[in-house]
This record gives structure tokens, sequence and C-alpha cells, in this order.
RNA sequence: GCCACCGUAGCUCAGUGGUAGAGCACACCCUUGGUAAGGGUGAGGUCACGGGUUCAAGUCCCGUCGGUGGCUCCA
């Protein structure tokens, strides 16, 4: 006779084995319309759940009002929704397979394996979308049907899906005691798919949907097998939310550092200088000189010494590191002497022969670097080291040359050129986890002086039964306790990924969320034994005897370009006024005031603000309206009363209206503080009172 | 690299087989205006590039280049 208890604690007990269909039901008419599914003791089960002993149960309910949508009902309808797509797409194209369809993070995907010669593009979706519609309307059951193993495997093998036979094999190999199938309708008469379940009760649950996009997939993942077709779609519970959801998107778009980077001539990428290569425009410039020189100062403070290192180097430098041929398909290729070129020319030699030569370095040639490390390991290595000059920190903005996919690059966020804020740092075994912990340090510097505080961090770890990793295992046990450590130290969330770990070592990863959902990893902080091994790298002890360094790998912006392409977005183009392009802007209100305007911008200017004078034949309003539009962050309008009483009346970025007038050297005090204390506030407490210059 | 879509003025976009368009930006003129677009005139295009089909191609087909979203990859 099981006994249920509800999540606040009440019990009811039924005579019978029951579902959450009836539990639903038991409690109120109203609750059993709206249930859309159930958790029985955690598990996320359908509404026909069958429920044989006493069990914890709570029933999953589309959200009121404005309530956030739980996260299981989401799931349901995703993964319910997927089902109603899939069927809309068979309708649509007889023969189309269906492969796997996932409920993800903002939606729903379905992959499908098209017969030959079809395919499914944009302009099919509003059909698509309408067959769906009349599912929904329809507000067909989902009906869960069983076989054993054995006559699941038969069926499958008769309807001849390998995709679906391939799904039931490895679900099998997993465990599973039986197979299901999901029908919308009736089982055996109205379409239905392989499906361990739960869903909906039925599809008329489905309130708001769309189909989002298509895009290509491979079976398994695999790029050598199947090419598939992935549909992707989204659902909510009703339309408000589906609305709302595509609004924010609408939104974050607006976000984009593509757009704002165009609309704010913070850089560009052209394509008659290549792709994933970027010019950076001066007002890109200026933010990433002061970011530059923001970290500069924090480096100094930690023992850095800065070097300068070319942006070519002999391949066999990259042979040594192991960078090169290993990761030859991302790298431009190599450089050949011109007296080499010249000679291979003469010998008639091939494309193919070139290549094997330098590969086997039979040739020598130059590498756009790939890396900064192996130059700064041989600065390392110009002098003999004792280990009273560990820890040796070196770095440098180095840019580096990958050759990325073309279908990977993207804006500023993955580029084929990009400026590490590099720096390798040599140390004993003992001083890595303070050295790790002051690498850890730099990144909280900067992401709380930025705000930054939507931020993943991940541990890389070593899988336990790999054995790709290079170094002793004693010391990757240190090292990963290091990490672990020094993670903790940062009083944030982090989790530990096993078998994240790069061949060489472990690794502690920072990683941020672009403006439409894509996350990328901005700073790292990666131990590697590998390098001072293969560059045989050593100090003096105190017992006279060499020893082997360990080396960390840092960049803790990660790249320029990535870095400023998140920024953008972070900020959406509205940069603090330290970081600001232009931080202030003089608008005379006519032509009257324009002397004194103009020495009001002569102050700034000596003071070293970055400050322009718009005396344009505009309209004041206008003139306004342009200054705001490029998220300046102060506009100063100076008139005849202004000229007077030796005031500027202060417009704040974000703050339609006037502030009203403060004395010139009040507003230029307040803004200096902004700048050197890399804070905003200043300027506006002059306004509210609470600090009186 | 793979799949789908896209490429028209500096930017955002309209134009789907028949004489290349709009708004913003830009230049000049008028306007001198106290807080988010005053008015006028003008300049600006090998419709990404190369081939093909057609009496006729921005529009249809093929290829190349570039972009976007995914997949895969990411030292």
């Amino acid at each position: 006779m099981p006994i249920i208890t509800l999540p606040d604690g009440s019990q009811r007990e039924f005579k019978s084995a029951i579902t959450p269909a009836d539990v639903a039901a038991d409690i109120g008419p109203g609750l059993a319309k709206a249930a859309l599914g159930a958790r029985v003791n955690g598990e996320l089960v359908g509404l026909d759940h069958k429920i044989e002993a006493d069990a914890d149960m709570s029933l999953i309910t589309p959200p009121r009002g404005d309530d956030p949508c739980d996260p299981d009902a989401l799931w349901l309808l995703r993964h319910s929704a997927a089902h109603v797509m899939a069927e809309a797409v068979q309708q649509s194209i007889p023969g189309a397979m269906l492969v796997y369809g996932p409920p993800v993070e903002e939606g729903f995907y379905y992959d499908i394996a098209l017969p030959e010669g079809a395919s499914i593009s944009t302009d099919d979706f509003p059909d698509l979308e309408s067959r769906m519609a009349k599912i929904i309307e329809a507000d067909r059951p989902f009906t869960r049907s069983e076989l054993s193993i054995d006559d699941g495997l038969e069926r499958l093998k008769r309807e001849g899906s390998k995709y679906k036979l391939d799904n039931a094999e490895r679900a099998i190999e997993a465990g599973a005691d039986g197979l299901s199938w999901y029908a919308t309708g009736e089982p055996n008469q109205d379409w239905d798919d392989l499906c361990k379940g739960p869903h909906l009760p039925s599809t008329g649950k489905i309130g708001g949907f769309k189909i989002m996009s298509v895009a290509a997939s491979s079976w398994h993942g695999d790029v050598d097998s199947d090419r598939l077709t992935r549909l992707y779609g989204t659902a909510f519970p009703d339309r408000k939310r589906l609305a709302k959801h595509l609004e924010q998107l609408e939104e974050a778009r607006k976000r984009d550092h593509r757009v704002i980077g165009r609309k704010l001539g913070l850089f560009k990428i052209d394509e008659m200088v290549g792709q994933g290569l970027v010019l950076w425009t001066p007002a890109g410039a200026i933010v990433r000189q002061e970011l530059q020189d923001f970290i500069g100062h924090e480096l100094k403070r930690q023992g850095y010494e800065q070097v300068f290192t070319p942006h070519i180097a002999k391949l066999d430098l990259f042979r040594t590191s192991g960078h090169f041929p290993y990761y030859q398909d991302s790298q431009y290729p190599p450089v050949v002497d011109p007296e080499a070129m010249r000679q291979l020319v003469n010998e008639n030699c091939t494309c193919g022969e070139l290549s094997n030569r330098l590969r086997e370095g039979d040739l020598d040639g130059y590498l756009l670097k790939p890396m900064n490390c192996p130059m700064h390991i041989r600065i390392f290595s110009s002098e003999q080291r004792s280990y009273r000059d560990l820890p040796v920190r070196l770095a440098e903005f180095g840019t580096v040359y990958r050759y990325e996919q073309s279908g990977e690059l993207g804006g500023m966020l993955r580029v084929r050129g990009f400026t590490q804020d590099d720096a390798h740092l040599f140390c004993t075994e003992e001083q890595l986890q303070d050295e790790i912990a002051g690498c850890l340090e730099l990144v909280q510097i900067i992401f709380k002086t930025l705000g930054i505080e939507a931020f993943d961090v991940r541990v890389g770890l070593r899988d336990p039964d790999a054995s790709k990793y290079v170094g002793d295992p004693a010391h990757w046990e240190r090292a990963e306790e290091a990490c672990r450590a020094a993670a903790e130290t940062l009083g944030v969330d982090w989790v530990a990924e096993e078998g994240e770990a790069a061949f060489y070592g472990p690794k502690i990863d920072f990683v941020v969320r672009d403006a439409i959902g894509r996350k990328w990893q901005l700073g790292t902080v990666q131990v590697d034994y590998n390098l001072p091994e293969r560059f045989d790298l050593n100090y003096v002890g105190s017992d006279n005897t060499p020893h082997r360094p360990v080396m960390i790998h840092r960049a803790p912006f990660g790249s320029m370009e990535r870095f400023i392409g998140f920024l953008i977005e972070h900020f959406a183009g509205a940069f603090p006024t330290w970081l600001a392009p232009e931080q202030i802007r003089v608008l005379p209100v006519s032509e009257k005031s324009e002397a004194y305007a103009r020495s009001v911008h002569d102050d700034l200017l000596s003071a070293g603000r970055r400050v322009s004078l718009d005396a344009g034949s505009d309209r004041l309003q206008a003139r306004i309206r342009i200054a705001a539009e490029q998220k300046i962050p102060y506009i100063l309008v100076v008139g005849p009363r202004d000229a007077e009483a030796g005031s500027v009346s202060v417009r704040a970025r974000g703050i339609e209206r006037d502030l009203g007038a403060v004395p010139l050297q009040a507003f230029l005090e307040a803004v200096r503080v902004e700048v050197e204390e890399r804070t905003s506030g200043a300027v506006e407490a002059l306004f509210t009172g609470e600090t009186a210059v």
C-alpha cells in the first residue's frame, strides 16, 4: 500500500499501485489537469509511471504568472517537442531516419539522416512548424509501450533503421532491461519513436515552440561517420515565454561584439588581410593598451620580468618543443629560406617532397610561432640558473599564429593571430603551489576590477586509467593537489574535470559565455612537466646538483582578442571610464560658447583625459544623441552660464538627463579618481552629495 | 575541414528575369539651437569574384572567396 510523501511533508496513502496522475487527481482536478510529469524518489518520470512502493513524490507543473519555469518542466516539454518535430519531418520527408533527439540547454534538437538528395533549409521551417502545430492542436497523448529486448530488437531490425538499432544496443549495453516506444496517440497506430522517456502527458501541453536552425552533425560525433542533419528547436509552456525568450535572443544579438565593434570602430577583420586576423583600430587599440598597462602594473608587483621575442623562429625550435609536426594541421605552413627555396626549385622538388623534408628535418624552415613558450624557455636556459634565482617569471604580450579551421573562426573570439598576455614561470616543486596561487590572484584582480562575476572555473585533471601523460605520477599527484588547493582559495565554485588535463600537466581554466550563450575559455594556468624535459632545463640546487624545474604557462586574459571580444559584450560597449576609448565629449550650446568649450576641452586634454569637442552644426540634441550612441561616459554641455561660472553641465552615460553644473576642477578631479582607481561613481557622487569635492 | 544559410552604397536593409533604391553615415549650404535626430543640396554601386543559361541576370545554374549558425577541432 504505497504511502506517497509530498514536498510539503504531507503523506497520502493509496490502496494499490498508483501513478503520479492518480496522486495529482487525488489532490485536486486543477492539479491533475496542469501536471506535466513528476519526480519520484528523485527520478524524473511521466504521469503514467507506476508506483508500487512508498515514495517521495513531487509533481511538475507549468510555471504560474511570471514565475521561472521549472527545469524539469522545460526538459519534458522540449523532449516531447523533439518528438513532435521528428514526426513533422517524417511526414514531410518520407524515408528520413531519426537518430537522436535530446533536450539541450536552450531547447532541443533532433539528428536526422535524410534520404539521398533531400535537405532541410530554413525555407522549410514554416511548413514543418505548421505540421507540428497540428499535432499539438490535436492534443494527442504520449503513450508508452514496452517490448522485451529480443522482441524490441526484432522490431527495430524489421524497421531497418541502423541508427535506432544502434541506440537500442547502446541502451542494452548500459543495462536496460527492455525497450520502450512513445507514440503520439495510439501505440501501433500513430507515429512513435524508440525512446526511454519520460514525456508530457499529451502534445497539447507544448504551449510555444519554434524551429530555430538547421546544421550538420555527424553520427556519434565522428566526422568520418554518417553525415546527419541536425534541426534545432525550442519549446516553452506558453507562447508568452517563447516570445520573451526570442526577445532576449534579439537583445543578446545587440550585445554581439561584432555588431558593437563595428558601431564603435573598435576593430576590423578585413578579408584582404586574411581570415581571423584582427586589425585593431584606434579606439580598440586604446582599450587593449589600457588593459595591458593595467596587467603590466600587477606583473611588476608580482616580480615578473618583461621579455620580447620574435614572431617567427626556426622549425627546429618547434621540433624540440614538439609543436611541429605534431600540431601541423593547425599551423600556417613553414616559411623556407630563400636560398634553400632556389635550390629546391632547381631540383624540381614537389610540394609533397618539400613537406616531407620539412617534417623529417632534412630541410630547415621557419615557423610563425604557435606558442611563446619555446622562446621563453631559451631565455631561461641562456644562463646558468641557481635555486636561488627561482622562481623565474618571464612575461610577454606574445602574438601567436594558429591555422584554425575556417568554420571555427568567429569575430574576435576565435581567430588565427592573437596576442596572449603570456608568461612562463620556472620554479621548484616546492614553489609550485604558491606560484599557481599567484597566477590565480591575477585572474581574480582582473575579474574583480572589470566586474566579471559569471564565469566557470574548471580544473583539468588526469584521466585515471590513461597513460598518455608525461612526467612522474608523484609529481602529477602533487601538481593536481596544488591546482585543487589553489582553486579552493578562489572562494567560488569550481569543477574538477577528469581527463581534461593537457598531456603535459594539469590546468585551471576560466570560462565565460558570449552574448549568444557559447562558452569560451579566457584565462588559463597550466602546469608543464613536458617542456622542461624536452629542453633539458635545469637549475643547480642547494645540494650542488642539477635539478629539473617545473614550468607554469599562464595567461590571465587568455588572449587580448578573445578577452576584449568578450569584454565588449560584457559591457555592451559601455566601457568604464578608465577603459573608454573616448572618456569625455564637450558640447558647446552654440557657437557663442565655442571658445569656452575649447578651453574646457584643452584643460581636460592637459589633464590626460581622452576628450573631444563637437562644435558641429548639428543641434545640441542631435550632438547629445550622437555622443550617447558612442557610449561616451561623460558629456559636458557648456553654454554662456557655464562660461560665466567656470562650470560644466554633466551628463553621465546611462542617465538620460542633465545632472547639473559643477566647477570644472571638481569634475576633473572626480574623473581622475575614476581613471586612476579604475572605478566608477566618483563623478556621480558630485551630484548625490555623498562626496563633496 | 564538413552541412545549411547569407553576400546589393561606409553601416542597416528593400529590390526574385526587363532603366540599381531607402534610411543612417559622409560633403556643402541654410539654421546658433541649454540636454537623445532642424532643413536643403550633393557625392557615393563592376549588385563579393569568375564562368554559364537567356533577346535580357542583382535576380536562374556552377565554381571561388568571404560571413553567420552548427558539427568536428582547439598546444
